[in-house]
RNA sequence: GGUUCCGUAGCUCAGCUGGAUAGAGCAACUGCCUUCUAAGCAGUAGGUCUUUGGUUCGAAUCCAAACGGAAUCACCA
């Protein structure tokens, strides 16, 4: 709650005390709608009933309570049992000057420390779209938490072992003639995702064969010798066998250089890199210690699990019967050394709502072990990118490959500025740079500015917009005021204290109201862990800022006063516009 | 089949801790560049908020059921 509204609030309450001895724990004031005259507006028909009035004269009452009690209040409109309050045009003035001069948009610390584990990729295959949006979501919500007064922790849990790595290693082994990023021209991760596919269609065709001789489908899916020979390798590669695991790291390394290449361009980072490949032993550290403990139980084949029938869940395998560590092992594993190295309050993973169903049983798993990390555990769950045809699906090669879109972003940036002939007096370094921040701007708004825990559709056919709701919208937003700084720094304008001003226009007003909520949008986007609430918010910014820049002149003004407080209301925007989409990650340009 | 999630304009989405005549963008149509960047602004058109019941002064929002869609229920991750 913005202060003005605490203001309000408490008056509010006073006057429901002081009129109708009612006492209100809590006021909740909404913005007024456009059609209506004010900016905030108090249902009272919950309170109509206990003071026994009708709704309409109880509004009444209480606007003129409000407008003879305090000097905020400019004018009161009662419709039905809605009042709707003005607030006198010099309350909103002196909200921007305290705002332009706060020194930074941040919220009040609030000692805590959150650990954010994001993009998470296998080693076997390059990052597609739904990674994108995984990457982008952890980056962002790890801003927006900071903004909100968290300390924070940006971790990445790298699947770097496991039966599907083993798959892309074989068929490098039996198709790959030893081909390199070097001799290929594959970028590393490409370059293994592309043995990932072959083992999946030399599996296929085995398992073909497989059903002409007789066999049941799901017998085939099992006895396929490629598969055997795949699983030997996983049980080869936990016992340490020396070409094996030569094998593992030269491919490994290779996807880590090409991973290492897409999170530059995509501009987000970690404090720290886990791979499983370190914390899967100590997950089977867990489940010796669970299997003591009697949480977790051995059956005939010497596989262990954990009932958990009585969560209305059922019983889950946590270690195979060849004493291999299957998925959830190493997550155990993880959770332990990661508590170990920060003692967040807090643990958060965004991954993708496919595995609700995981996340529920590791966080009853670790709340049954007994462990102090098994409080503060969220899973970000967010909806899967779809395509038009459906799923995406790496191993058929029905992906949206990351790199490429990137690349083809920054391309139709390119195209679409040179054709607008936007960039007379860029060096071709700065022209580069716009190219990046305007394409990578425009691909993630339109995964962010989704409600992440909706699915999403993406049709490949259809390019991703630079008008309207988009990034780039709100980027030219900001630009623009930025041009208007630099006119007017060339007229030797300076800002001077806006004072006592109240010649305020409407447009002027709803600007000031939004820029005003700003620090509500932080706390609102920071307890739903979503920055869609960010998006739209700074979407709604530009929005209002063109309106007011199409119906007013700045420079042009002639009173000084007001071409003073246009300016630092142009200004205010412009820092609030560059925070927000930062928060999401967005770059700002200057000009563009 | 069990569990979970979703269904708002032709399309992509806001709105959902119950509140006024349900909002944006795209696509379509009409205007606005000798005036601070037209990647902009203003306007027209487009809706039984899947359906049916219930709770309420008031339901897109809460509850129940039906219909439609998705995910998951692997010794894959």
């Amino acid at each position: 709650m913005s202060a003005i509204q605490k203001e309000l609030s408490q008056l509010i309450q006073k006057g429901l005390k002081e009129l109708f001895s009612l006492s209100v724990e809590e006021i909740i004031l909404q913005e007024t709608k456009k059609e209506f005259e004010g900016q905030y507006t108090l249902v009272v028909f919950p309170f109509s009933k206990e003071a026994k009035m009708a709704p309409p004269m109880l509004a009444n009452q209480l606007g003129e309570y409000l407008k003879s009690n305090c000097d905020l209040v400019k004018s009161i409109q009662v419709v039905q049992g809605f009042l709707n309050i003005s607030l006198k045009n010099e309350v909103w003035t002196k909200i921007l000057q305290e705002l332009s001069f706060q020194k930074s948009f941040d919220l009040a610390t609030k000692s805590e420390k959150v650990l954010i584990e994001y993009s998470s990729p296998n080693t076997n295959k390059p990052l597609h779209l739904g990674h994108l949006r995984n990457n982008f979501l952890g980056y962002s919500v790890a801003q927006i938490l900071k903004s909100a007064g968290y300390d924070v922790v940006k971790t990445n849990l790298v699947n770097d072992r496991g039966i599907h790595i083993c798959k892309s290693m074989l068929a490098y082994q039996l198709f790959g003639n030893n081909e390199t990023p070097e001799t290929s021209g594959l970028k590393g991760d490409h370059l293994v995702g592309k043995y990932y596919v072959a083992f999946d269609k030399a599996y296929k065709k085995e398992i073909d064969t497989l059903l002409l001789t007789g066999l049941d489908e799901e017998s085939a899916k099992k006895e396929a010798p490629i598969l055997k020979q795949a699983q030997e390798m996983l049980l080869k590669w936990e016992q340490g066998d020396k070409e094996v695991v030569a094998l593992w790291e030269t491919m490994n390394n290779w996807v880590f250089e090409g991973f290492a290449a897409s999170y530059k361009v995509m501009g987000v980072d970690f404090d720290k890199t886990y791979r499983e490949s370190n914390t899967y032993l100590l997950g089977k550290e867990l489940v010796q210690e669970g299997l003591n403990s009697g949480v977790f139980f051995q059956k005939e084949d010497g596989s262990v699990w954990i009932d958990l029938t009585d969560e209305g869940l059922d019983q889950k395998l946590v270690l195979r019967k060849d004493g291999t560590s299957v998925y959830i092992t190493q997550d155990m594993g993880t959770a332990q050394l990661k508590y170990e190295d920060f003692k967040a309050s807090q643990s958060v993973y965004v991954v993708g709502n496919e595995q609700d169903y995981h996340f529920e049983v590791l966080f009853h798993i670790l709340k049954k072990l007994n462990k102090p990390f098994s409080n503060g555990n969220y899973h970000l769950s967010y909806g899967m990118v779809d395509l038009p045809s459906g799923k995406m699906k790496s191993r058929e090669g029905t992906v949206v490959d990351a790199d490429d879109l990137m690349a083809e972003m920054v391309q139709t940036a390119k195209d679409r500025t040179l054709e607008l002939g936007k960039i007379e007096g860029f060096s071709e370094k700065e022209s580069n740079e716009l190219f990046n921040d305007l394409g990578l701007g425009a691909l993630k708004y339109f995964l962010l500015k989704v409600d992440p825990k909706k699915r999403m559709l993406f049709n490949p056919e259809e390019s991703i917009d630079f008008q309207g709701n988009t990034g780039p919208f709100i980027q030219y937003t900001h630009a623009r005021i930025c041009s208007i700084q630099r006119k007017a720094q060339e007229q030797n304008i300076t800002q001077e204290p806006i004072g006592n001003f109240d010649q305020l226009e409407n447009c002027e007003l709803e600007l000031i109201f939004l820029l005003n909520d700003y620090s509500n949008k932080i706390d609102e986007s920071a307890k739903n862990f979503a920055p869609s609430v960010i998006a739209n918010y700074a979407f709604e910014l530009a929005k209002q800022f063109n309106k007011f820049y199409n119906e007013l002149s700045i420079l042009n003004e002639e009173d000084g006063k007001k071409k003073n407080f246009r300016l630092i209301l142009a200004d205010q925007t412009r820092k609030t516009i560059q925070h927000s989409i930062s928060l999401l990650g967005i770059k700002a340009p200057i000009r563009m």
